[in-house]
DNA sequence: GAACATATAGACCGGTTGATCTACCTGTCA
DNA sequence: TGACAGGTAGATCAACCGGTCTATATGTTC
């Protein structure tokens, strides 16, 4: 029951580490994640054994954290899934507007992570079956005739949007996605046979 | 006039890095790069100044390449500008397959080359706007109401389709970002006032 | 034949990488 | 008091990084 008024090295390693990684990429060196997070060396090893274990677990928090925006952005859209759905590209063009945005964390991961078994990659394709979930589960209350093959759209237009953002930006590819984010959620609403 | 049989070391190392630079990702060593040329170290410097002078050349030449490929692509198709601009989702949808993908090069460069002052940079962003302007041409010849929009509705649904591919193959991008581009190209075409 | 540009081969540099190691310090709990 | 887990600090390691260097070989061209 101790109220530690700072976090451990563990949280501070992994603090550390998820922001160096997003802002400077996979290639950063031990050492600077260290000394940012101001924890020895041997703390590292003794927690996570090493950088690919530390970066996985960055990886494993983020995916959480990142899930649970999903929801909480569609929360606060209502109930309607139509607009919890496209609520999704207001609130990732919001993101996407942030001086400190430099894409998608888990594209960026999986294209800067050469070996195909490293275990981050298992993580990123964790994320990405969560998120297709969530949005499959809101077209399937739209009564959506192909929920899975629209989630598979809309997941398709959050990936454009993130690359077009971070390689475009000012270009406006939030508004850009949610356009068409409409039309995939609105087929065959109205349409007859 | 000289008809060397074996291409020399500039072509050698140019091709070598594109191909490593897209296999290994940006990361790779200079030697490994070398050895896989099979050309002296010094041969690197005396024509490229070092390694972000080789990355850069291998964006601007692969650049030229595959703007010269969505052309090809379009003519291929014909005269009508609908086809020519879906031809390149079908396009892209072989590429996707192949088992040598990995996404696409230049979103690669860009998330791995954390330095924004890097050369490389400039030759990505030209890159893409010599694709943007070759597809709002083609909507421009539609008579589409909005060229510089549905163009950067169209980008997006390339990055996402590259980017779907790279991540999450075997789930359709291809196909999925046509039916979107469909509706892109087909905008206001029928539609009163 | 001499001069020259262009290769190659490989030693060498300082710096950094990820990882392992010892030594020491500091709490907590028995 | 004493043991012990968990932290810090930092030396040390082999390997590799990008880059520079010398020496040598191979052509081509005056």
């Amino acid at each position: 029951m101790t109220a530690r008024t700072t976090p451990g090295p563990r949280e501070r390693l992994l603090d550390a580490a998820r922001q160096l990684t997003y802002t400077q990429g996979m290639g950063v060196g031990i050492d600077a994640i260290l000394k940012s997070a101001n924890v020895a060396r041997r703390s590292l090893y003794e927690h996570f054994g090493g950088k690919d274990g530390l970066i996985t677990e960055v990886l494993r928090r983020t995916a959480v954290v990142d899930v649970a925006a999903y929801r909480t952005t569609m929360d606060a859209a209502g109930d309607d899934p139509r607009a919890r759905l496209l609520a999704v590209f207001d609130r990732l063009g919001e993101v996407a507007d942030t001086p400190a945005f430099r894409g998608c964390r888990y594209l960026a991961a999986d294209l800067a992570l050469a070996d195909p078994d490293h275990p981050g990659h298992a993580v990123t394709r964790e994320y990405r079956e969560d998120v297709h979930q969530i949005l499959e589960h809101e077209l399937v209350r739209l009564e959506h005739p192909r929920p899975g093959h629209a989630a598979d759209q809309l997941q398709l237009l959050v990936d454009g949007l993130l690359a077009v953002a971070a390689t475009r930006p000012g270009s406006g590819p939030a508004a850009a996605a949610r356009e068409l984010a409409e039309r995939v959620v609105d087929e065959g609403r109205r349409a007859p046979a």
